[in-house]
This record gives C-alpha cells, structure tokens and sequence, in this order.
DNA sequence: CGCCTCATGAAAGTAAGTTTCATCCGTGGC
DNA sequence: GCCACGGATGAAACTTACTTTCATGAGGCG
C-alpha cells in the first residue's frame, strides 16, 4: 500500500470551532494567536473586521487570511459568517463552568465536578459530531474483514488501546494489543495485506507508536490513526485518520477528556463491527458474560 | 438602581427573519424584493456579496443598504453575520438518537454514532448531577492523607482502576493497582488505618473485588466503592460509596458508557486531590511530562 | 558559512460596501 | 397643460475592507 491518498475525517461539519482547536498546534505562532482569539470568543471575533482581529492578535491583515486558509476557509468573510453561525448555534454555557478552561484555584469541589463532567461531555458530543461515518464506515469494513487486527497506544492511549483490543476479542474478532513496543513491533513486523493496524496517540506525536505503525504499513496492513490532531506526524503513517475533539485543561493533565473521547469513538467502531453480524456478535457477547457469571456475588438487593 | 426593564419594541426581539417579514409592507418596492429574498432563504443571503444580492433582486447596491437601515442594522456585513446566525439557530437537530434505547437493526453508521455519543455524554453528565460533593470532598481528604493507597478492579473496571492509580502516581500520591487477585489480596492485608482502599465495580457484585475491599476494611483502612448501583454488594464493605449513572443498552455490553462514567468520577477525585497543593501537584505534573517528552517526535506541523 | 525554507508584515492591488447625487416618475397645485 | 415637489432609484464616486505580492529576517540544514 504505497502512496495511497490518505481518508481523513478533515470534514468540519461537527464545529468549526472544535475543527479549528484541533488544527491549532499545526497553525504557525502568529496565526495560533488568531485561533485562540477566535475559539475564545467566536462571536466577537465575528462581530470584528480583519483589520480589528489583525490588531487585537498582534498581527497582520495577511497572516489572518493565512489562518482562514490554513483551517479550510476561502477568505475571511467566510469565516466571518461560519463563526457567527456557529456561534449562534451554541447555546450560551452556564455560568461557572468554564469552557475548556482551567479549574480557577479558589473552587470548591462541586465547581470542580460540574466543570469537569461538562467539559468531559463536551468531548463526547464534539468528537461525535465532527467523526466522520464515511471513514468510520470503511474503518469498520476493514476491521470486520481483517484477519488480525493489532492495535497499538502507550501511556494513556494504552489503556484505551487494552479497552479495543478486549471489545473486539469479545465478539469474535482476533485483535491484539502489546504493551510493549519491542512486542509491538515484531507483531507488526508479522501483519500483511488485508491485516489492520491501529494506532492511537492523543499528541499524534508518540514515536513509539508512530514507529510500529509504520512498519504495519509498510507490511501491508491497513493503518488507521486515532489522534485529537488532523495534522500530527501519525497521520503520515495512517490510511485512515479518525480525530477526537478535546481541548484539555492544563490542570487536568490525567487527560480524562481526551480519553473518553477516544473511548467514544472506539465504541462507535465496535458497534458498528458488531452490528455487520449481530446475531453472532450478541452470542459471543453472552458467552463471555456467563463466563465471569462465576465471579458476580448474589445480584442487588433492598438493605435492611 | 432599580430594575428598569429596558423595553426596546424596536429590537426585532423574536427573531431577524420575522421582524423583517413584518416590515415587509413599509418598505418600498425595490426594497421588498430585497426582502422576500432574504426571508426566502435566510442563509443563501448570508453568503452572498451585497453586488450578488442586488443583481438577484434586480435592484442597486445603493438600495440593499437601504434595506438594511431600514430594518435597523448598520449595514451589509452586520445583516448577512445576523443572517447567519439566525439561520443556524433554525437548524433542527436531526434526533435519531433513542435516549438509553438500543441501536436499532438498520441502523447505519451515524446513527449509531449519534446514538453512543448522545447516550456516552449523558451517562457522564447524569453521574456528576448525582455524585455527591459532600462525600466526594470525604474521599478526596482520605486520598490526600493518605499513607498508601490501594486501587482494585477487575475486568473492564480494572482499565478504570489502573487509570486512577496511574493518576494519583503522577502528582506524587502512594498508589497501587494489582491486576491480580491473590497480589491485591496481599496488599489489602498490609493496609491499615489511614490508608485507603478503592474498589470499582460497575455491577457491586464482583466477587473479587468485594473480597478485597473487606479485607481492607478488616485491617482498618477507609473502603470507598464506586458501583453504578447503590444498593449493590460491595457498598456493605464500603464506608464512602460513589454511583456512576450509567445505563446500559444490551448492544453495548462493553459498557463504554459506564466506564466514561467511573473515569468521570476519577477525574473528579483526582482534580480533588491535586487542587488541594497545586503547586506541588503541577509541578510533579509537568515532570512527568517532560519524562515522556524525548518519546515525542516534531510537533504538529503545517502540511504542504 | 552559506544556502534554503518558512513565517511574517508592509505595501500594492482588488473587491466589497457606502455615499452622493442626478434622474426619473408620479402627484397635485396653478 | 405646465410646473414645482418629493420620494424612489441607480450610476458613479468614494471609502473601507479584503487579498495578493513581495522583501525581509529568523532559524534550520548541509
């Protein structure tokens, strides 16, 4: 599988907002000044001229034309437009909760809850929107037709990685996962035409798992790259592109949001690859069930 | 000063499109045209130059801005972003998503996607509205005082449980996590008071767990059980319980949605503990960081 | 050390939006 | 019938906003 064209989710029909927080790290400093300024408030920037947004971003006219560009747009009346439209579309987020932001350092512990749990939704809504089923939908034919599925994530990918490689095994399918990249790569080494490989990197730049994919491909395997970045080096490396949409917070580094949006969209593939054969997968969903049956004590029941 | 219910009848208060529909009469005939293209089809207006527009309405430059003084903007830029606007807010959400329900046997691909994010995003936001602060504040106290802290789950919780455990190591918290039984067994049997043990099971009824967490309990230290089920087994060991509002659809027994909310609540505690020293838990944070860094290739960059 | 590439803003150029003003047309008074 | 009169209208001048081009300088690479 050489050259081939690469299918990435690059459609922004989700937000453009959360399409252009994705692009942002890839966006050069003076037009990742503009990006901030735009997804901070979409609304004014909306409202603003190109000379005023040039001004308020410390920059040129020129370098914010650039960024209309660089995020898909064909000039900036566009983007004016997309912005107030989307801005509208957006139901004002209630108070304390700060979109995206950090948790402020006086807050109390349901602040810090509700702060959380909304941005942690957000990522669920938002990477959903912006997936796109066309790529999802060839992911999913390719991962219900492969004869051995690897998937590969270190650190907190890894865990969601473990999550797929333990869904798949469920219904059927024959999917590893190696927590070590030596491992990794000499499972890799072995795949070859019609196998998947997948690969997960919230950075989009973990070398240990842009490596193995690489290798996967050029063995043949079908490469698919789950990432929050449309522009990150794994996506050299990948067939398909599959993006999530969070935006940490600095303080949250755990970086629980981006998790579950990955979690999302695993399940999404799941799904769909069990749906290609319900009756089949829900038999296999079963048999697994009964076999930890053995470990569940007496079911629930009222307290005394 | 009171509140002076600032009534401006003159500020199209339901909605740009209708306001102008009822100006429509007063306006003058090359006006109207304008108008009724406008209200027609609100966002190919918005999209279009004010040139484009007078040529579809057969009329000059010179009286489309007429028409937008008389309905009281400014001028062209701010009617057309108005346009847009209004025109998103219009947009119905398409709304296949069948709330807890199961994916339907033809669905196709976005369905279910929409369906999972819908049902992912409301488990987690239902988990924090029912997560209660004043025992989460609790847990969180015990987990900063903590001598030594010992994570147990099993199965898909185990995923949840190690993810915690990786957490709390990263901003300097004594915490463990045993992928077996007999080890987590063990550990528990050298706990004692202070120490604090946490055991996550989706169901309450996971034997091994339970086992565990009663051990804990019998050597003194604080049992805390995060169960989507508060009447489950495993609460009789607990002294904290935490609940997960998760419900699952029979399709999706590989309970994402659960495990998004258990990670949730995770989160919560985590951002608990750490805000109570943030600088030393940010500094830690940031070590760690940079201790995966030289695993990073480039950053994001701009692709040709 | 020199070459190259890339990011950047100044300035020139183009297009969009706005104003001005002459014209047109219907109305009503003389 | 003829002539003010006033509103409606578009051509054109004008202004502002947007876009392109290009020179510069920083940083990376051989």
């Amino acid at each position: 599988m050489a050259k081939s064209p690469k299918i990435s989710a690059s459609h922004e029909p989700g937000g453009l907002i959360v399409h252009i927080s994705g692009l942002l790290p890839s966006l050069s400093p003076a037009e990742q000044r503009v990006a901030r300024l735009v997804v901070s408030d979409p609304a004014a920037a909306a409202r603003r001229t190109i000379t005023d947004l040039a001004t308020a971003a410390e920059t040129s006219e020129a370098t914010v034309i650039r960024f209309c560009r660089s995020v898909g747009m064909d000039g900036y009346p566009q983007l004016r437009i997309r912005l107030a439209a989307e801005a509208a579309r957006r139901i004002e987020p209630p108070d304390a909760r700060v979109v995206g932001g950090d948790i402020p350092p006086g807050a109390d512990l349901a602040q810090i809850i509700a702060t959380i749990a909304f941005n942690d939704a957000r990522a669920v809504e938002e990477t959903a929107e912006q997936l796109d089923p066309a790529v999802c939908e060839q992911v999913v034919e390719a991962i219900a037709n492969a004869g051995r599925i690897d998937i590969y994530g270190a650190g907190a990918s890894g865990f969601v990685a473990s999550d797929f490689q333990q869904k798949l095994h469920r219904i059927g399918r024959i999917a590893f996962y190696f927590p070590d990249v030596h491992t990794a790569l000499t499972s890799a080494a072995l795949l070859g035409r019609g196998d998947v490989a997948i690969g997960i990197s919230h950075t989009g730049t973990t070398s240990d798992v842009i490596e193995v994919l690489e290798q996967a491909r050029t063995r043949g395997a079908a490469t698919v790259a789950l990432t929050n970045f449309p522009r990150s080096p794994i996506t050299d490396v990948a067939d398909f592109v599959l993006t999530t949409a969070a935006r940490e917070t600095t303080y949250r580094s755990g970086a629980t949001a981006s998790r579950l949006a990955q979690l999302t969209v695993v399940d999404c593939l799941f799904v769909g690859v069990a749906a290609r054969n319900r009756s089949r997968a829900r038999k296999a969903l079963e048999a697994t069930a009964e076999a930890v049956q053995s470990h569940r004590v007496g079911a629930n029941r009222r307290r005394g």
